[in-house]
DNA sequence: TGTATGAGTTGATTTAAGTCAATTCAAAAC
DNA sequence: GTTTTGAATTGACTTAAATCAACTCATACA
């Protein structure tokens, strides 16, 4: 198995990124995917418009707020921050993207990108040309479905990201945050109780509506009712039942 | 044209509502709809499937978060709130809708709605089920565009949201939510000056990040500065111009 | 290897908006 | 037409979090 994924590496060598695979078929994030739950020989023509293994370096734009809408993206590795600038070049952090995760969903109406995406870490991307997709899924209506279901899911999260800047204070705010990363690193596989936050206490002040100071300060407060423990960018969850009580009043 | 009709009113009389068209091509909000440019046999196909003209009176739910997902609604005339209910029953509204807007878009994941719709007034709107809408997508693709492109508009739409809340002070936030009403009543072909603004100063609080307390002192606060006048529900904006500066700091 | 620069922390102070409370107003309900 | 009830307004006071400021810590680069 592991062989057999080697040899594809060698059969298909990429100047993106050689270290990761680059058919869908062997890759390992394929089962959040748009490609999930294709049949074979539709896996073949959704694998054959996708440009697999883009790499982004830290600070890089994946798209940019303006620039015409060409493509989805889906995140195999590494995080990014999507946010949107106002009219006095204020900028608000939408959302935190790892692994797995879709972005550039709310480009869809084909006009421009109407926010931005830049990376945290080195970060690889799939990108899906958006009318090739198109014109497969008239082909494969599933294909349809699997981006009305994500673009729902997308809707949802914002709803959720509103609830919580609207009812919650800026302790409960953090705490979801982390709660938040907590069951996404989780459901990937890794570790639901340690993890890396990459982007800076700015960026998390940003998205929670708190200033950055507010932020540090709550993160030593949570230490200190032995919720967590913060060493940097290193986030541990000492307490997870009792953080989950925490952040919901 | 007018008397056509009228024929056609009592030739499909409804137990709904017989002051209201009852078919997607007499619709006067048929341009602003999911039924719009759909070609003649096309608009036949999608009118059997929408069922037109429900009534709901003040405070009546369209839909409610929990129960199961079937349909999407475009809505006729009158207004709703749509709102999301957390873990302690605290309720956050995510926005008004009026004529020719869709909700229920938040479902198409096509398990449960996660959030519920309930009337500021006497509104009509017709349902669009979901199941039927899809089935006729596969015949008429560019009812899956038309779905893409509503979903990521509202999508951005909660973008704005959240950079409104993110960015701007409980003054420039009645403002902006002014100029919205604004615009979208002018689009729609009603005075971009005068509307009444149907829900409690609660919810606008609500909506707004505010107390309610606060909403009602920034309605005289802008009042004061010449910008608008209220009466009640009634607002009227005085100064389009210096509303807009005003709210964009 | 030292130094510079930005990121993060912590403390002191300010402030925008919230809360609490007292009235006023408006529109249902009787 | 009067009463009742909730919605809205306005004022007094409080507070959560912002801002301003000083300092420490990392890491990047010369």
């Amino acid at each position: 198995m592991q062989s057999a994924i080697n040899l594809r590496i060698q059969e298909y060598p990429s100047k993106w990124n050689t270290a990761l695979d680059n058919r869908c078929s062997d890759c390992s994030r394929y089962n959040v995917c748009l490609a999930q739950s294709l049949k074979d020989e539709e896996l073949v023509a959704f694998d054959s418009i996708v440009k697999h293994s883009i790499k982004l370096n830290r600070g890089e734009y994946l798209y940019q707020a303006g620039k015409v809408f060409s493509a989805i993206y889906v995140i195999r590795s590494g995080s990014l921050k999507t946010f949107i600038v106002d009219e006095e070049g204020r900028e608000q952090i939408l959302g935190f993207s790892i692994q797995g995760d879709i972005v550039a969903l709310d480009g869809a109406t084909m006009n421009a990108y109407p926010t931005s995406a830049q990376a945290l870490e080195t970060t690889h991307v799939c990108e899906i040309p958006f009318s090739r997709y198109m014109e497969l899924a008239v082909e494969i209506p599933s294909l349809y479905q699997k981006l009305l279901t994500q673009m729902s899911n997308q809707i949802q999260n914002e709803e959720k990201h509103t609830l919580l800047l609207g009812t919650k204070n800026a302790e409960q705010r953090l705490a979801t945050l982390l709660l938040n990363f907590s069951k996404r690193y989780g459901a990937r596989g890794f570790s639901k109780f340690e993890f890396n936050l990459h982007m800076s206490r700015r960026d998390i002040g940003n998205y929670l509506s708190t200033a950055m100071e507010t932020v540090s300060r709550l993160f030593s407060r949570l230490q200190t009712y032995g919720l967590i423990e913060v060493h940097g960018k290193l986030v541990q969850i000492k307490n997870l039942e009792k953080l989950e009580k925490f952040s919901s009043s």
